[in-house]
Parts: structure tokens; C-alpha cells; sequence
DNA sequence: TACAAACTACACAGACCTGTGTAGTTTGTG
DNA sequence: CACAAACTACACAGGTCTGTGTAGTTTGTA
């Protein structure tokens, strides 16, 4: 039997655990097709896995869907950090956070916010994936806030919760539309903000 | 035949043609638990329905949701409609609509942005509903960019396009917490716009 | 009363879904 | 080499989904 197992091709993506190429899969087909949309089959076929170690490792669907939530929470926050890190004038690190979304959203394969997305498809608000979901976006927030406050601004606090509003608006808004452009919107909103704090 | 075809109270309902009690039944359904969650057949028994006339009347559930959020956006429409002519102030029209959106998003049911949440869950950009959820959010703005012109704002399209990405914001992130703070937010974030354009 | 439109019940096709049970194979490590 | 952990293939249960085919019934109207 392994009818797949002589190839040196295999050998290669052997290397990785399944659990690691099950989470790749995932969070491409449910980012790209939607969580509903793509069953276990397709996403342990994609991995090159079976289906049983899938549920081995993850226990089932809702466990996957928020660990791919999860590792997607933890990149985006570490790109964030990255990114605001280069960036050396505390106002502009404001401002750095805003073109990383705008890079982000003008890609090809976006397809809007996965934590939105998901709380979309998920009713229930005590999935984990919605858990994940909810803590991803105060992340984002306390990312903000910290850097406003390194910016000197005062009521940090607020600041940081109107400029996630403005990029929530900014998401919703090129997935809905296919466009780069409301982030343009949203920076202009941002800058007029700062400015108007700026004393 | 016709197990329930005696008692009074299926004549009361029976009056309403069947196209419009699945529109009711769907656009409670799609909209609470979502779109890929409910079957036609939850539909057409909610309705009182049977299967068959839904796809004699719509043709699949594809047209079925198209319609379903038609609907959602012709009474959101006019029910913003209402809410701004009865207010005389044209500046206060403006900030009426984010009383609209405020008074939404704090009821029980609750459940974000049909339009958003149906572009969460189809991934093809040309599914008839896709089409209906971008037309409706046009409308909306359309809508604030004429308020802005009536309340005399040098480039009324520019303060709509910004007060629309608010709001966008405001109900995404509503939707994510459960909360209606978001609403409050964003409205401060539009009374300070709005101000900075006072001269 | 005749007739057409709208509706009904119901069975079915064919596909997909999540999840489990099982027996056997590979692989790394002591 | 021995052994445990991780993996494999595969069949299956029990359900769901969209959509169709059909024969018969109700209902409003001419």
C-alpha cells in the first residue's frame, strides 16, 4: 500500500509534520472559498494528509478554524510590529499601520477581513474561532494605543479606537467593493485626526 | 391530502401568496444564522411552503438570497429615507442617519451587515447577491452625499465617502463585540469632520 | 361549470458533509 | 532490533445539501 510514498517530491514535503501542512491548507481554502465552504476532505487532501490525522490533531473543524484564525492573528500582529518597528518618528508609526493594510488590501487573492469573515459565518459568539476572532481585533487596538501614546498623544486610548474604526471601515469597504481606494479614505480621515491633536 | 388545510389560522396566512412568505421566511433565516447555514428546504417549511414553489418562484436559492437582500436593502433605503425627511436641520439629517445605524445595531437580533456578511460567505464577486450587497452600499452613500449637499459642504461626495467608511466601521466592529459603542465613536469621529468643515 | 394557474405531497438523484472505526504501515529513537 | 508514536488507506454511519420529476389538489376567474 502508500501508493505515494517512493517519489523524492514526497520526500521533501514529508519533512514538514501534518499538523503544519494541515494549517496551510486551511488557511488558504478557508481564507479563499470561506470556512463553510470547504470541508475536511478537501483540506486533508490539499495537505496531503489524511483525513484521521486531521481529526488526531485538531479534534475536528472548530478546533482547525480557530487555530488557523490564530496563526493568522499571530502573523498579522508580528507584520505589524515588524513594520512599525522600521519606522522611527512615533507619528509615522502611526501612519505605517495604515500602509500596512493598504498593502495588504490591494492584493490580489484579498478577500476582506478573515476574523470579520468568520464572525460572519459563525452565528454563534462563543465559538472559539469567534474568540479568536474578538481578541485578534483588541490586539490590533492595543497595538495602536501603545503607539499613540509613544506618538504623545493624550487620550491615546480613544485615538486608537477611532483609527480601528477607520480601518475596519476601510476593510469592510474594499471587500465590498474590490478596491484599495477606502484606504486612502481612511488614512485621510487618520492624518485630519492626528492633526487636529497635534495642538 | 392536505394534512393542514382546515384550521382558520392557515387561511390568515394562506392569504399571503407563497413567494412573499419564503422572502419572510428566508430573510429571517439567512440573515440570523446565515446563508450557507440554511437549507432551502428550513426555508420553504418556515414559509409554510412547499419546496417545489420555492423553485417554481425563484428558480434556486441563488435568486432566492439575490431577492432576499433586495428586499433588505429597498426597506433600509426608504426607512433611512423616513428618518432624515423628518428631521428639518440639514446638518442634523446627516447625524440622523447615524442614529438609524445606532438604534440597529443595539437590538437583540442584531447580527452585523446582511450585505457584508452575504459578501463574507460567497467568495464570487459575481453572484447576484454580490452585486445587490455593493449596489445596496452605493445607495447608502449616495444617499449621505446628497445630505451633505443639502447642508451646503464644499465636496459633499468627498465628507459622504468618509462618513460611509464610519459607519462601515462602526457596524463591522459592532457586529465583532456586541456592543454599540462602535456607533458612538464613529458618530464623534463625524460631528468632528463635519465641524472641521464649518469654517 | 370549465379551465388555467398556482400550489401540494412525496420520492428521488447525486453530491456533499462531519466524524469514527479499524487494521496495517512508516518513522524516529532508545 | 525493538517499540511507540504518528501516520496511512478505506469503509462506513448518518446526516445534510440543491435540485427535479410527477401526479394530484386547490383557487380564482371567465
Amino acid at each position: 500500500m502508500m501508493e505515494q510514498r517512493a517519489g523524492g517530491e514526497k520526500l521533501a514535503t514529508r519533512r514538514r509534520p501534518g499538523a503544519e501542512r494541515l494549517l496551510e491548507a486551511a488557511s488558504d481554502l478557508f481564507y479563499r472559498e470561506g470556512i463553510r465552504a470547504v470541508g475536511v476532505d478537501t483540506v486533508s487532501e490539499r495537505a496531503g494528509v489524511s483525513k484521521r490525522t486531521l481529526y488526531n490533531r485538531f479534534g475536528g473543524k472548530d478546533e482547525l478554524v480557530a487555530e488557523y484564525l490564530r496563526r493568522r492573528d499571530e502573523r498579522w500582529r508580528a507584520y505589524l510590529q515588524g513594520v512599525t518597528e522600521r519606522v522611527a518618528e512615533p507619528r509615522e508609526k502611526l501612519l505605517a499601520v495604515f500602509g500596512a493594510y493598504g498593502e495588504w488590501l490591494v492584493g490580489e487573492d484579498f478577500r476582506g477581513c478573515a476574523f470579520a469573515n468568520a464572525a460572519a459565518e459563525i452565528p454563534d459568539p462563543n465559538h472559539p474561532a469567534r474568540i479568536v476572532a474578538q481578541r485578534h481585533k483588541e490586539g490590533v487596538k492595543k497595538h495602536l494605543a501603545a503607539l499613540a501614546k509613544g506618538a504623545g498623544f493624550d487620550e491615546p486610548e480613544t485615538l486608537a479606537e477611532r483609527l480601528l474604526l477607520l480601518l475596519e471601515g476601510a476593510t469592510a469597504t474594499a471587500a465590498m467593493r474590490r478596491s484599495g481606494e477606502p484606504l486612502d479614505v481612511a488614512r485621510s480621515v487618520a492624518l485630519e485626526l492626528m492633526e487636529a491633536r497635534s495642538h
